[in-house]
RNA sequence: GGCGGAGUAGCUCAGCUGGUUAGAGCAGCGGAAUCAUAAUCCGCGUGUCGGGGGUUCAAGUCCCUCCUCCGCUACCA
C-alpha cells in the first residue's frame, strides 16, 4: 500500500479554566474544515486538537475546589472533547498535556535546546502579581509603599525567583531571515508584518522555567522547577507527530503543515516556537495561521457582559452543520468575525434550506414521482455543458483552499448552487415532460448530478449534511471524495425516498 | 509616539500591478412560474467610493494632508 502524502494539522490547545466558548468552536470547525478539504483531495491527514492543563491557574483553580488539578483538568478537558464530538470534528487525536509522552516529549525539546548551549540558569525578580501570574516593572505599578498595585490593579510583591534563561536573543537574525525566504510561515500578511516589526525591534531572553508552583512538567535535572507553560504548550504538536520516540511516525509527519491558532497568540507560534525548534535542530512548521475573533453582534464577549455562548448549545438550536456552515461562510478567515441570531437564521434559510436543499428536494422528489425513484438517463446532455460553472469549480475551490479562502471556497460553490437552481428554473421539467417526457428525465438526470457533485463538494464544510445528500443519491462511501467528482450518476440507480436534508428554520409563534 | 490595516449601495463586503456607464450577496420593490422545505427564477441601485488637495489623457485604484476606527509596538512626566 503506498502512503498517501501526510498532511499534519493542529489548532492550539486550548486552556481549560473555564467551559469552551463559541470561539474555540470556530477554531477548531475551521480546522476540521481544512482538514477534511484536504481528506477528500486525497491527502492522509493528520488532526491534533487538545486541552493545555498545567499552570497556575489551573492549580488554583482546583485548590478552590479543593480538588487535586489532574481531577479538575480530566473534567474540563471532557467539556472540550465533548464539543469536538457535538461539532463532528474529525480530529485523529485529542493531545492533552497531562499526558506521560508529553512529559517525555517536553523534557526531550529541553534537553536538546540544552544541548545546544541556549538555556542558561539565571534568576528573574520583580514585582509579581500571583492573581496575573505576572511580573510588572516598577513603573507599571499604581499607588505607593504597601498600597503598590498592579495596572489591574492586583496585589504585588517583590518577588526573586531562581529561573531558566531561553536565549531567544541570539535568534532574531535568523527568524528575520526565515521570514523573508518563507512569506507563508505567517499569515495573513497583516500579522505577518507585525511580527517582523516585533522581531525587528530586538529580542530579550526568556524566562522559561517556575519555582513558583509544582503543576506543570518538570524541567530535568532541576528540582523544584516546572516548564513555563508555553514551552510546555507549544510542544503538544510534537508530541501529537510521536516526538520523539515514535521514530516512523514523527519522520512521516514533521514538520506541521499547519498551526491554525488566534491572533492573540501569534508571537508565540511565530516567535518562541521557531525559535524553540532551531534550538533544538528540528525543522519549522510550514505555515502558523492566526485567526480572528468572533464578536457577538458586533461585540466582544466577556463574562461580565454576558453574552458568552455555549457553543454546544448553539448547535443543538440550529444544527451543527448550519452552526458550522455559518462560521465557515460568514466570517472572513483571518479577520475577525460577527455572529447573531438573526445573520444564521438568514444565512442557513437562504443558502442551505432554500439554496441546496432546495435544489435536492425539488428534482428528487420529481425522480421519485416520475422515474419510479431511479435514476433517469441523461441522454447526450453533459452537466458541463448545461451548467458550465461545473467545468471550472473544481479547481477554483482547489485555489481558494490553497490560500485558506475558506469563506470565499464556499461563496463560489455556492455560485454553482445558483446557476443549478436557474438551470432547473429555466428548463422546467414540469412542464417539458408534457410535451418532451424523455428531455425532461434528461434534465433531471443533470439536476441529480449537480446535487451530487455539489455534496461531494462542501463535505468538507457540512459533513453530515453532505453525506444525508449522497445516501439519498445511493451513493456508496468509497465514491465521496473529489477524485469521484467527474465520474457521474449511473442511470437506473435506485434511490431511497427523498427526505429534507436542511430543515428551515421557522422563528416560534410570539 | 512609531509601524501597519481599514473607512465603497440600508446591511455584510469584492474591487489585482490606475483605463469602457463602480460590482456581489442579503434586505426591499415589481414580475414570472408552481417541480420543491411559500422554497425557485427574472428585472430594478443617480452610491459625493471618509473630507480636502495633487499627479495623470484617465484615480475607488498613485502622492500629500486631515478626520474616524482597529491591530501591533514603544514610551512619557
Amino acid at each position: 500500500m503506498t502512503t498517501a502524502d501526510p498532511y499534519y494539522i493542529t489548532t492550539a490547545i486550548s486552556y481549560p479554566n473555564g467551559r469552551p466558548h463559541i470561539g474555540h468552536a470556530y477554531e477548531v470547525i475551521a480546522t476540521d474544515a481544512i482538514a477534511r478539504y484536504q481528506r477528500l483531495a486525497g491527502r492522509e491527514v493528520f488532526f491534533l486538537t487538545g486541552t493545555d492543563e498545567h499552570g497556575l491557574k489551573m492549580a488554583q483553580a482546583a485548590r478552590g475546589r479543593d480538588i487535586e488539578p489532574r481531577a479538575l483538568a480530566d473534567e474540563m478537558s471532557g467539556y472540550f472533547q465533548e464539543m469536538t464530538r457535538v461539532l463532528n470534528i474529525s480530529n485523529d487525536r485529542f493531545i492533552r498535556t497531562t499526558e506521560p509522552s508529553h512529559y517525555a516529549a517536553s523534557q526531550a525539546l529541553w534537553r536538546a535546546m540544552q544541548a545546544n548551549g541556549d538555556i542558561y540558569l539565571g534568576r528573574y525578580e520583580g514585582w509579581y502579581s500571583v492573581r496575573d501570574e505576572a511580573f510588572y516593572d516598577e513603573k507599571e505599578l499604581v499607588g505607593e509603599g504597601d498600597a503598590r498595585l498592579s495596572p489591574q490593579g492586583t496585589p504585588v510583591e517583590w518577588t526573586v525567583e531562581e529561573s531558566w534563561f531561553f536565549r531567544l536573543s541570539a535568534f532574531a537574525d535568523r527568524l528575520l531571515a526565515h521570514y523573508e525566504a518563507n512569506p507563508d510561515f505567517i499569515l495573513p500578511e497583516g500579522r505577518r508584518n507585525e511580527v517582523v516589526s516585533f522581531v525587528r525591534g530586538g529580542l530579550s531572553d526568556l524566562s522559561i522555567s517556575r519555582t513558583s508552583f509544582d503543576w506543570g512538567v518538570p524541567v530535568p535535572d532541576a528540582d523544584g522547577h516546572v516548564m513555563y507553560v508555553w514551552v510546555d504548550a507549544l510542544t503538544n504538536y510534537l508530541t501529537g507527530a510521536g516526538y520523539p520516540d515514535e521514530t516512523a511516525r514523527y519522520e512521516r509527519l514533521w514538520p506541521a503543515d499547519l498551526h491554525v491558532i488566534g491572533k492573540d497568540i501569534v508571537r508565540f507560534h511565530a516567535v518562541y516556537w521557531p525559535a524553540f525548534l532551531m534550538s533544538a535542530g528540528l525543522p519549522l512548521p510550514a505555515c502558523v495561521f492566526g485567526h480572528g475573533f468572533l464578536l457577538n453582534r458586533g461585540e466582544k464577549m466577556s463574562k461580565s457582559v454576558g453574552n458568552v455562548v455555549d457553543p454546544i448549545a448553539m448547535a443543538e438550536t440550529y444544527g451543527v452543520d448550519q452552526l458550522r456552515y455559518f462560521l465557515l461562510r460568514e466570517v472572513s478567515f483571518g479577520q475577525d468575525g460577527s455572529y447573531s441570531h438573526d445573520a444564521i437564521v438568514t444565512r442557513s434559510n437562504a443558502d442551505l434550506a432554500n439554496g441546496l436543499g432546495n435544489l435536492a428536494q425539488r428534482c428528487l422528489s420529481m425522480i421519485a414521482k416520475n422515474c419510479g425513484g431511479k435514476v433517469p438517463a441523461p441522454g447526450p446532455l453533459r452537466i458541463e455543458e448545461e451548467i458550465p460553472s461545473f467545468a471550472t469549480i473544481a479547481d477554483e475551490l482547489a485555489r481558494d483552499m490553497a490560500r485558506l479562502g475558506l469563506n470565499e471556497a464556499l461563496d463560489h460553490i455556492w455560485g454553482v448552487v445558483r446557476d443549478a437552481n436557474g438551470y432547473f428554473a429555466d428548463k422546467a421539467p414540469w412542464a417539458l415532460r408534457k410535451t418532451d417526457p424523455a428531455g425532461a428525465d434528461q434534465v433531471l438526470y443533470v439536476a441529480a448530478e449537480a446535487v451530487r457533485r455539489l455534496a461531494i463538494l462542501v463535505r468538507w464544510a457540512i459533513p453530515a449534511s453532505a453525506d444525508a445528500l449522497l445516501d439519498q443519491l445511493a451513493q456508496p462511501a468509497d465514491v465521496r471524495d473529489l477524485s469521484s467528482l467527474d465520474s457521474g450518476l449511473k442511470a437506473g440507480l435506485d434511490l431511497p425516498p427523498p427526505q429534507g436534508v436542511f430543515p428551515r428554520w421557522v422563528e416560534p409563534a410570539v
